[in-house]
DNA sequence: AACCTCTATGTAAACGTTTACTTGCCCGAT
DNA sequence: ATCGGGCAAGTAAACGTTTACATAGAGGTT
């Protein structure tokens, strides 16, 4: 490895000086720095960051601990970081936590260990206790989509009861009331508050959700699928559906396809996140928007502003607000023709 | 900071013991070690990676260079290259370019900076001759989804001349004839090799393109969309159109659902990529499937492999081969009733 | 009792930077 | 001539580890 050692000896200069032209944090000789310049060129010389992350202390880098790296979510995620952060001439590094606890504790630990100055972490999988026990060890790190009692200015969320709560009015405007579920883990405290926030509403309008129509899913497509075909088959009188991500009303949809089942007209769909392919499906899926981009950058923001001394916790952000947006997969009941 | 120092200043011991029982690096008496590990829980104690990396001068990290984080393209990439690492003991840190040449110079510079001990990369902007300089410059890295002359053994693609071949045969073998294409920016020499792949075979079998259905897409929906809309506009008798990316048909698909033509019935359409959605598209797409998760594996594999003093060039791995997926998109025109 | 061997531990140098402090020099003011 | 002030460059310590080498006891063997 070419160190500045060598740059020095080459240009015949010592170590402070190349390192003073590389940084530009001294003014140096215009003669000097030429040939400094030319010996960094020749030798193809880059500054090892080990060392100077070891000499000054900082890495100007937040770690990010995802799930897995191929899902649209944790992607969306990602790049809010990141764009957030290359505002600020910060580095995004990440790693995914293979959807375990002891993975996504690990994998915190390990971005740490890499020196990162400020985390972003999605810890679906880790016991509240544990949780708050972590905040406490790494003072900056910022939890995604999740809530953590007494630590709620460093958690960026969605608000997920009204989330639930908008999926329900929207099926209640357009003319629903007979109204079916498939849910997700309900370990899951998203699934669990889009679930209230779900339920609350319907029973609010006197349309209480039949238990026997809530299906419990696994937030992939088989889930829908399965679920979708115990429903039909069960024969119910149940006119839409809420699936609580898009990836299961795919399914949902497929199955309706296979058993020549029209949606809207038989059965209305409505989903939840808004992926890329929801606008292309067939019919385009009316479903609830998730601005997960915002909600990365959003974390991204609070991860640094909490490196600095002068962080100010009043200046809580609120948990971020989902939309439905209509498309062409819930039937409109109370235009009767 | 806590550093060795700390502990071994609480156990009463030399930093090199605490060492010593960090790293099981030689045998320490059983009450010592307890006294440490004591200690070293006690101060929660982290071993400082960049000092580490410092000294070991190795930090069994490899870097990715991807232009963005939220596609699935680049997704599965990365996850494939996690995976392949993780068996090894290697991390995997990921980057994001910005898509273009200078985004994905400095990213690279930026992994080596931090200590990367080899890298694969997408580098899909940058001009064939820096590239080579680029690959002369990091002798481990691994070019992925390009072929670069002279460094073919470092480079880890899909056969796209194939891949086109098999859409184009896949089309004639349903009956079809008359055929449009909507492709890609013509700079991507993946869109180049898939568009002589598929204009060659369709010319072999008689039924060369019809130069004026040949469009030029952005690889994302909108291009798809309008490419499908002057297609119909111009009235042509096209039976099929091939596009180079599932986005594309995605867009596509759309026009044809607002425009009321069938889709197979009327167009078929045949895909490229086979994106999670794919399958859920109404009909289910017809496309070309694209292992993008084992060529990300595979260039992670090949990244580890080149760090080791005895790689043997000669286990120069093949051209990943694509496949085409039957669905629903296409219309099997032998079969006339 | 002198010697050797073994094991457990300590000492200190090194990794590649940054930077406070020092040095040397030139030039202008006295 | 001498001094002082600036500027450019050099010296060396420090960051937190790892590890080759040195040391010190504890037994065992003669």
């Amino acid at each position: 490895m070419v160190g500045l050692k060598d740059v020095a000896a080459l240009a015949g200069v010592s170590t402070a000086t190349v390192s003073r032209v590389i940084n530009a944090t001294s003014p140096v000789n215009v003669e000097t720095r030429d040939v400094v310049e030319k010996a960094i060129r020749d030798l193809n010389y880059r500054p090892n960051r080990a060392a100077q992350m070891l000499k000054m202390q900082t890495s100007q880098t937040i770690g990010v601990v995802v799930n897995r790296f191929d899902s649209p979510y944790f992607g969306a995620i990602l790049e809010g970081v990141d764009q957030a952060l290359r505002g600020v001439g910060f580095k995004t590094i990440a790693e995914a936590s293979n959807e375990t606890e002891k993975g996504q504790i690990d994998a915190l630990a390990s971005l740490s260990a890499r020196q990162c100055e400020s985390f972003v972490v999605h810890a679906d999988a880790v016991q509240e206790d544990k949780l708050v026990e972590l905040l406490q060890h790494y003072p900056t790190a910022v939890v995604v989509n999740r809530e953590v009692p007494g630590y709620e200015t460093r958690c960026v969320k969605l608000d997920n009861i009204r989330a639930g709560e908008k999926a329900a009015e929207h099926l209640l405007q357009m003319g629903h009331t007979d109204i079916a579920t498939v849910t997700g883990p309900l370990h899951l405290n998203e699934i669990r508050d889009r679930h209230t926030g779900f339920t609350s509403t319907l029973e609010k309008h006197g349309h209480a959700l039949n238990p026997d129509l809530i299906y419990r899913g696994n937030l992939s497509p088989s889930g829908g699928y399965s679920a979708v075909n115990e429903l039909l088959d069960a024969n119910t009188s149940a006119t839409a559906v809420f699936f609580h991500n898009d990836m299961m009303a795919a399914g949902g949809m497929q199955a309706c396809y296979e058993r020549g089942v029209h949606v809207p007209q038989d059965l209305s769909f409505i989903g939840f996140d808004d992926l890329d392919f929801a606008q292309f499906m067939n019919p385009p899926l009316t479903t609830v928007r998730q601005p997960m981009r915002e909600i990365g950058a959003a974390a991204g923001q609070l991860a640094h502003a909490l490196l600095g001394p002068d962080f100010d916790a009043s200046a809580t952000l609120r948990p971020f607000k989902a939309d439905v947006i209509e498309r062409a997969s819930v039937l409109n009941k109370t235009i009767k023709n």
